[in-house]
RNA sequence: CGGGGCGUAGCUCAGCUUGGCUAGAGCGCUUGGUUCGGGACUAAGAGGUCGCAGGUUCGAAUCCUGUCGCCCCGACCA
């Protein structure tokens, strides 16, 4: 290609809305274009990006017998409803309305889409396994989108579904997957790491998300400082022991006291205006389960420092949400002013973490507004009944005071999530009715599996990492073109040679860009390496005269000379390798 | 959804507080000249319903109301 007829708008600044490192590269370069909050326009050098990417996703599921099928992405809602995630997503599903009035929403994954596919022609378990993937534009309606493509609303994505008769098959595909996880995030240049993940209904090792480390990430990893363990810190669990509610202190002799804390709710100001550390306090949080008629009141109880995590609670309470304020209030809890020993007059199951449990003569909420009390202990304060059935979990996030499972130190990071892989059991094919008969003709739900790469943010993910001060670094897997020719002079000599070397690499697959532009050279070499291809190739008069022209890497500080008659071959086996 | 901020040329922004000449600058763009190995210089130009609607006023980019759009922080840490 001729940068003078394709569309590469570069620029010296970069917007004022792009707050993070690759959204501004993403910009200058002039590989998007936003269009609307979280929906943009591919530019040339964006799309050749993406499709290389995109590329070595299907080529390593492919070789893993996976295969590529197209679903749309206006579905029925109907289909939504029948899972019930028509309801669960909530506002973050695009929904429309056909001219007959039919609801359709845009798809935002298709495990729906494609466990209805499998029911309809799969039957025996001869049949199975079977992998089925799409790279497709998956639509979420993002409270937020945000920084440029890491979180938008229309995006692309690679997801596979896999189909079984028994959780063995299931583990082997689930761990040829994650291998092809590996290979594609090598191959594309970038750091991933694979961290253990929340593992919904199947539990046990069930899930992985592939991680890759940076500032701009929106989630958080734990890892032990020898990195022989990872995991999303919505996963990370403590190290020690939880114990049983008759380790909770006794303090025989300590008595409950109230003390006005006006306006003061939040932990930090209860902290200053009693002048105690929040490890003295007990947090409590009011969830509620199921719906308004069946649903249960959850007390959960972390120390004053600690964060709870609802998914935690999710794994003890099944999906529980946290109290809608009002209805709380209604219920007679003093929202702010909460304390465990609350469940000793409402109707509550109450889940205390371990260092709440050990933490004695505590302060907390007073269930009264504006007080607290000091001294409240577990086995003098809560009612026998309520001691009797309280239960006593992990619920909170670790913290650098936990260890990881080998007794190493934990380190916290953020990075963004590329992929995530998934053992789905028989949710989907149970609330679509896709059963198989085994050799017995008995019926079974299929066991499923999900599979989810977001092409994009390997994108997000190269440029956060591999950038420099001039720009883009693609690497060489990815990069929308191998190779970019520019001539000091897009006239005589060099002109010839561009145009002929163009001509060989373009017959050798080689993908090259010759900048035709009437620019000054200093334009030029800036340009490129803004949008960073690895290989250049500058023809000079000088060097031409005596049959040489200059090679530089992107990733190098120095170029090389090499001979005219040579830079062929020598640049084809850099591309290669 | 809550809070904050911003909408003026393709891009980055000034002007707005205190209403008043033909609405400005830099970058980019067009044409000419000089330049030509790391974002050149110069001359002449093109380009704007000041987001939109309404209001106040003799007069609105500027004040008021509404509305749309965009960005940032937060979203359950009581």
């Amino acid at each position: 290609m001729y940068w003078s007829r394709t569309l590469i708008p570069t620029s010296r600044e970069a917007p004022t809305d792009a707050d993070i490192l690759s959204h501004k590269l993403m910009i200058r370069a002039g590989l998007i274009r936003r269009i609307s909050a979280g929906v943009y326009d591919w530019l040339p050098l964006g799309w050749r990006a993406m499709q290389k990417i995109n590329a070595v996703i299907r080529e390593e599921m492919n070789a893993i017998n996976a295969e590529e099928i197209h679903m749309p992405a206006l579905l029925p809602a109907e289909l939504w409803k029948q899972t019930g995630r028509y309801f669960d997503y909530g506002a973050l599903l695009f929904k429309l309305k056909d001219r007959k009035g039919t609801e359709m929403i845009l798809g935002p994954t298709h495990e729906e889409c494609v466990t209805e596919l499998v029911k309809a022609y799969v039957s025996s378990h001869k049949q199975l396994p079977i992998t089925l993937y799409q790279i497709q534009t998956k639509f979420r309606d993002e409270a937020r989108p945000r920084n440029g493509l890491l979180r938008v609303r229309e995006f692309f994505m690679k997801d596979a579904y896999s189909f079984h008769s028994s959780l063995e098959s299931l583990d082997r595909t689930y761990h040829d997957m994650y291998d092809a996880y590996v290979k594609i995030f090598q191959r594309c240049g970038i750091p991933a790491i694979p961290v253990e993940a929340e593992s919904g209904p199947i539990g046990g090792d069930a899930s992985h998300e592939f991680i890759c480390p940076c500032e701009a990430g929106e989630d958080i990893v734990v890892r032990a400082a020898d990195n022989s363990w990872a995991a999303n810190l919505e996963r990370a669990g403590r190290s020690t022991p939880v114990p049983t509610f008759s380790a909770a202190p006794q303090m025989p002799e300590a008595k409950l006291d109230r003390i006005q804390t006006p306006d003061a709710a939040a932990i930090d100001a209860v902290c200053k205006l009693l002048n105690i550390q929040s490890t003295q306090m007990i947090k409590t949080m009011v969830f509620r389960s199921g719906d308004a008629k069946t649903g249960k009141w959850i007390v959960a109880c972390v120390r004053g420092d600690h964060e709870i995590n609802e998914a935690k609670i999710r794994r003890i309470a099944g999906p529980v949400e946290l109290a809608d304020e009002a209805a709380a209030r209604a219920a007679g809890f003093v929202i702010g002013y909460v304390g465990p020993h609350v469940a000793n007059t409402i109707e509550a199951e109450l889940i205390i973490d371990p260092d709440a449990l050990l933490t004695a003569n505590a302060t907390s909420g007073a269930n009264e507004l504006h007080w607290h009390v000091t001294n409240f202990n577990w086995k003098q304060h809560l009612s026998a009944d309520v001691q009797a059935k309280a239960i006593i979990a992990d619920i909170r996030n670790v913290t650098a005071e936990d260890k990881a499972p080998n007794g190493t130190d934990l380190i916290f990071s953020k990075g963004i999530e590329l992929g995530h892989v998934f053992k789905l059991g028989t949710k989907y094919s149970d609330a679509l009715g896709a059963v198989y008969s085994d050799d017995k003709q008995q019926s079974h739900s299929v066991i499923m599996g999900c599979y989810g790469i977001g092409s994009g943010r390997i994108l997000v993910g190269a440029l956060e990492t591999l950038s420099d001060a001039d720009g883009i670094r693609w690497p060489m897997a990815i990069a929308p073109f191998h190779v970019i020719i520019t001539p000091i002079k897009y006239d005589g000599q060099a002109r010839e040679v561009a145009d002929r070397l163009h001509k060989e690499f373009s017959a050798r697959q080689i993908d090259v860009l010759v900048d035709d532009r009437d620019q000054r050279p200093g334009v030029k070499f800036k340009d490129a390496d803004l949008i960073g291809i690895p290989l250049r190739i500058v023809l000079g008069d000088k060097s031409l005269a005596t049959g040489q022209v200059e090679l530089k890497e992107r990733s190098k500080k120095d170029p090389e000379m090499v001979s005219i008659d040579k830079i062929v071959e020598h640049v084809t086996k850099l591309v290669r390798t």
